[in-house]
RNA sequence: AGGCCUGUAGCUCAAUUGGCAGAGCGCCGGACUCCAAAUCCGAAGGUUGGGGGUUCAAGUCCUCCCGGGCCUGCCA
C-alpha cells in the first residue's frame, strides 16, 4: 500500500470546512493507503497562539479526529513535536532549499502581509512541511489547493536532496480536490476558515442552537433566480445537503428550486436537520473519549512509537548520508 | 552596537497650544425578508502597550520597561 502523509493544525476545533473538505477524506484514504496522520503543532507556533493551551488543543485535536473517523490502529496518528526528527530533518532541507524558491511561496506572501510580526519560522514554514512528509518518505500527500505549491516545493527538495547525496527520498504526489469545498455562510464566495471571522465557520461540534442560527443566517439570494442558475450560497446548502441527506431529499429540493418554488427556510431546515444527523455520532464519540483522556494520550504515545521507528530509521540513513550526527 | 520611527475600540485610523477619547468599517440587537443579503433604526465596545514622573489637567511632555518597523555596520 503506498505510504500518504498528512498534517492538521491544533488550531482549535474542526469544523465543516476541515470535516467535510479533508478529515472525511482522511478516513477514507485509510483503507487504501499506508496513513500518517500528525497534529503539527511545530506548525501551529508559526503564527500568533497561546502555549498554555497549545498541548491541550493538541490532544483535543485528536481526540476530533479519533471521533471522525480516524482509527489509530489503521492508521499512524501522532503529535509532531514529539518526534525531533521532524525538526533535525528540517535543518538538513533548509541546506538543500533554494531561498529565491521560499520568497516565491504565496502562502507565506499572504500570511507575513497580514501578520504584524514575521518570524523567520513562518518563512521557513514548507521546509519543515517537506520534512514531515519526507521523513516518513510519504509518496501521497492529500491537501487543500492551497498546498500544492509547497508540495511541489517539497518535491523539488527531495529531487535535491537526491541528486546530492544519492536516491533516497520518493517525490511525493499531492492528492488534491477529493474533499468538498464548504464555503463560509456569511460570505460564500470565501472558503469557511477559522482564521478569518469565527462567526462564519461553523463548528463540528459546535453546539445546536449555534449550528442553527449560522444555518439559518446564511447569505442565499433574493430567490429571484429561477432555473439552473444558483447563487454562491445556495449552492452551499447544496453541497451540504449532499453530503448529508438521501439523494431523493436532495432531489425533491433540487426539482423545488428548478421551478422556482423553493422556499430558502425549508432548505435551510433540512440542512440543519441532516447535517446534525450525520455529524451526531461523531458527537457523540466525542464525548465519550473526552471522559477518558487518558485512553486518547496512550493512543497518542502509541502513535508517536510507531512513528518514531520509521523515523529514527529513516533518519539514521539520512545522518550517514550527509556526513554528520550520531551513528 | 548605534540612530530614527511607531503602539489609541475587533480592524483602519482621527483627536488643535497639554483641555470632556472620536469616526468609518466590523460585531451585537431591532425593522424589512420565506431565510438571508442590501437598506434603515438602535446599542455595545477603551487601563490610549505597561510602570513611574511633570502639571490644576497627559493619548499628547519627561523617563524607564515591553512590543513592532526601518536605516547604519565603511575609513580611522
Amino acid at each position: 500500500m503506498p505510504k500518504l502523509f498528512s498534517g492538521i493544525q491544533p488550531t482549535g476545533e474542526l469544523h465543516l470546512g476541515n470535516y467535510f473538505g479533508a478529515i472525511t477524506n482522511w478516513v477514507e484514504l485509510q483503507e487504501e493507503h499506508e496513513t500518517i496522520y500528525c497534529i503539527v503543532d511545530l506548525h501551529a507556533i508559526t503564527s500568533d497562539y497561546d502555549p498554555d493551551t497549545l498541548r491541550e488543543n493538541s490532544v483535543e485535536m485528536a481526540i476530533d479526529l479519533i471521533a471522525s473517523g480516524i482509527d489509530p490502529e489503521k492508521s499512524v496518528l501522532f503529535i509532531q513535536s514529539e518526534v525531533r526528527e521532524h525538526v533535525e530533518l528540517q535543518w538538513i532541507f533548509n541546506t538543500v532549499t533554494s531561498y529565491g524558491d521560499l520568497t516565491r511561496m504565496t502562502q507565506f506572501k499572504d500570511k507575513s502581509e497580514k501578520a504584524d510580526f514575521v518570524s523567520a519560522g513562518l518563512f521557513d514554514y514548507p521546509v519543515l512541511q517537506a520534512a514531515d512528509i519526507l521523513l516518513y518518505k510519504a509518496s501521497r500527500v492529500p491537501v487543500g489547493e492551497d498546498q500544492v505549491q509547497h508540495v511541489e516545493l517539497t518535491r523539488r527538495i527531495a529531487r535535491k536532496f537526491n541528486s546530492r547525496f544519492g536516491e533516497f527520498f520518493p517525490e511525493p504526489e499531492p492528492i488534491v480536490g477529493r474533499g468538498a469545498r464548504i464555503m463560509s455562510t456569511a460570505d460564500p464566495e470565501r472558503k469557511m476558515s477559522k482564521s478569518d471571522h469565527e462567526k462564519h465557520a461553523i463548528g463540528l461540534m459546535e453546539d445546536e442552537d449555534s449550528i442553527w442560527e449560522k444555518v439559518k443566517s446564511a447569505v442565499t439570494d433574493p430567490g429571484e433566480s429561477k432555473g439552473e442558475e444558483m447563487s454562491p450560497g445556495v449552492a452551499n446548502l447544496f453541497t451540504l445537503l449532499e453530503l448529508t441527506a438521501p439523494k431523493s431529499t436532495v432531489e425533491g429540493f433540487r426539482e423545488d428550486h428548478k421551478e422556482g418554488k423553493l422556499m430558502y427556510i425549508d432548505l435551510k431546515e433540512a440542512v440543519y436537520e441532516n447535517l446534525m444527523g450525520k455529524i451526531s455520532p461523531v458527537r457523540k464519540k466525542k464525548r465519550k473519549l473526552m471522559e477518558n483522556r487518558s485512553h486518547v494520550e496512550d493512543l497518542l504515545e502509541g502513535g508517536k512509537e510507531k512513528a518514531r521507528s520509521i523515523a529514527t530509521g529513516n533518519m539514521q540513513e539520512v545522518r550517514k548520508m550527509v556526513g554528520v550526527g550520531p551513528r
